[in-house]
DNA sequence: CCTGGGATTTTCT
DNA sequence: GAAAATCCCAGGA
């Protein structure tokens, strides 16, 4: 009941109410026989063409057509020349809008339990060739004083991940999932959380996009504790 | 606690 | 050519 899988009717809504209900849920990436799994406590929404914090704002253009694109897909940009973000697409195909999946709390790494199993049938791979080659993507810097770093032995393996940037880097999300299915992959989707709204949700405003005029002030970013 | 700068590359003007 | 939906580290209060 509580580990489905969402479908695409859960991101086929109006994209606050997306983002509000992805608080709590868990995101789960699957490498190979390992498992990553940990639950969405920080997100924001960007919406439309007229909100100038979005990228859809430039319009209809390579990089933002995933997010004219249908929901419960993902959307992955590159920033600052260093980190990849993660946003899962929402609202009607055309109508461009997503959610940035900013904090993760991680609880859980562990091996898949499905082992054999078909393929499966997609593999469109954007036009875009041989990615991987020198991507910053994984730890492009080390760092010594991440909480949690080390699992203690018998310990919980539980670590903090507050930022866009270092979801991307831990959960190993790079370009080449740029428009990837998340109702249908399996590398990556995203599963139902604990109880619904055991969680007071707190609101505020978006993070870094101080250039966006009047939406600047929306309380479009989202999260929990 | 806070501030500032560097890293690094895609995207659009 | 500038700016960017970021992160990390150093330095000062």
């Amino acid at each position: 009941m509580a580990n489905k899988r969402l479908k695409k009717n859960f991101f086929n809504k109006p994209t606050l109410k997306v983002a509000k209900e992805l608080l709590g849920k868990y995101l789960v990436r699957e490498i190979g026989r390992r498992v990553i799994k940990g639950k969405i406590t920080e997100v924001e929404a960007y919406i439309g063409t007229k909100d100038l914090a979005s990228h859809a704002s430039k319009g209809r253009t390579k990089r933002t057509e995933t997010m004219f694109g249908p929901p419960g897909h993902a959307y992955i940009y590159m920033i600052y020349g260093m980190y990849y973000c993660l946003n899962i697409v929402t609202e009607k195909k055309e109508f461009p809008a997503a959610v940035l999946i900013r904090g993760i709390e991680i609880n859980q790494i562990s091996l898949a339990s499905r082992l054999a199993k078909a393929p499966a049938k997609r593999a469109p791979r954007l036009g875009r060739g041989r990615a991987n080659l020198k991507s910053p993507s994984f730890s492009p810097r080390r760092s010594s004083g991440e909480a949690g770093a080390e699992a203690p032995a018998g310990g919980q393996n539980f670590r903090k991940l507050d930022g866009p940037g270092k979801v991307c880097r831990e959960f190993e999300i790079d370009k080449t999932f740029n428009g990837e299915d998340i109702i249908n992959s399996n590398k990556l989707w995203i599963e139902g959380g604990e109880e619904a709204n055991l969680h007071k949700i707190i609101k505020s405003k978006r993070i870094g996009i101080d250039y966006a005029g009047g939406w600047r002030d929306k309380l479009w970013r989202f999260y929990i504790d």
